[in-house]
DNA sequence: ATCCAGGTTGTCC
DNA sequence: GGACAACATGGA
């Protein structure tokens, strides 16, 4: 089956196993809000989309002025959503051992979104020592006073994620309406060494994973996890391996040896399955509770 | 009221 | 090197 698509809706088939709402509402990412009907509102880049799951195909609108041309928008939402990666090879890599298979089943619909660097790195900043429905608020309030306005079809407001360079300048107390507390120096320290270039994002792509977090954790308030999640989900480095607390619960219960070797090229995805799992299975992981 | 959340920093040893 | 409190905020 073919993208069907026009310039403001897309009708994209995807790939077998994968799932929206598995991949929206995994942690990776905060600012895509279920509606009533069970369709996603969120903004990507600047612009405003609405999508469901049917049919064995993504229902995408634009909502705002479309910034792709005719035809652009299959692309974009193909790499958005990762639909080249190969995820059933994953899960048959996962399959071998019964915790990551136990994981893989229950959250295999997820596939790791190519979400921009900065808005990654900026958003799991505010991540730290926080829970994920806060930190879906932390992100709201920082584009809401400080993104730029988006006119939406539907009536709603929309803001884009804040630059970097908007950011720079501002101080602590500027940050003070997003209410994120001791994050305010940690946002505004990275956004300076984001816009300054003293930091290029884009450029540690090209980087092995080490250095990268090595670079990345000049910024403070950066530490392995903060750098390992920017990469992950910002940078697309499949070899990164975030532990949070509840990870590192999952891997001290379920894998006192450490993790499987040949998981290792794409632990980013085994331990967003893993991490799924765990959230709605918290028994599974008893000990840490 | 105390504990916890997709952690990191600064300060002790 | 490791251990440990402190850090803002808000929900359970």
């Amino acid at each position: 089956m073919q993208a069907v698509e026009t310039r403001r809706e897309l009708l994209l088939p995807i790939p077998p196993g994968f799932s929206l709402s598995q991949t929206l509402d995994c942690g990776q990412c905060f600012r895509w809000k279920v509606q009533p009907d069970g369709s996603w509102t969120g903004v990507v880049e600047g612009s405003v989309f609405r999508i469901r799951e049917g049919e064995g195909c993504l229902h995408i609108v634009c909502l705002s002025a479309p910034h792709r041309a005719e035809g652009e928008m299959s692309d974009f939402f193909r790499r958005y959503f990762d639909f080249d990666t190969d995820y059933r090879a994953i899960k048959t890599l996962c399959g071998a051992h019964p915790a990551l298979r136990a994981a893989a089943e229950f959250a295999g619909g997820i596939h790791i979104l190519r979400q921009q660097p900065w808005e990654a790195l900026c958003t799991f900043i505010l991540s730290q020592n926080n829970n994920i429905k806060r930190i879906a608020g932390l992100v709201e309030r920082l584009c809401e006073n400080f993104g730029q306005a988006i006119p939406a079809l539907d009536g709603t407001r929309y803001f884009s994620f804040p630059s970097p360079e908007v950011l720079a300048p501002l101080t602590a107390e500027d940050l003070a309406p997003v209410r994120c507390g001791f994050r305010a120096k940690y946002v505004l320290d990275a956004a300076r060494k984001a816009s300054s270039g003293e930091i290029r994002l884009e450029e540690l792509e090209r980087a092995p994973t080490p250095e990268a977090m090595e670079r990345l954790m000049e910024i403070k308030g950066v530490g392995p996890k903060v750098a390992q999640c920017a990469l992950l989900f910002g940078l697309h480095k499949l070899d990164c391996l975030p532990r949070d607390v509840w990870i590192g619960r999952a891997l001290d219960a379920l894998f006192p040896e450490g993790f499987p070797e040949e998981v290792l090229p794409v632990a980013g995805a085994a331990q967003q399955y893993l991490f799924h799992y765990v959230r709605h299975h918290p028994e599974a992981v008893e000990g840490g509770k």
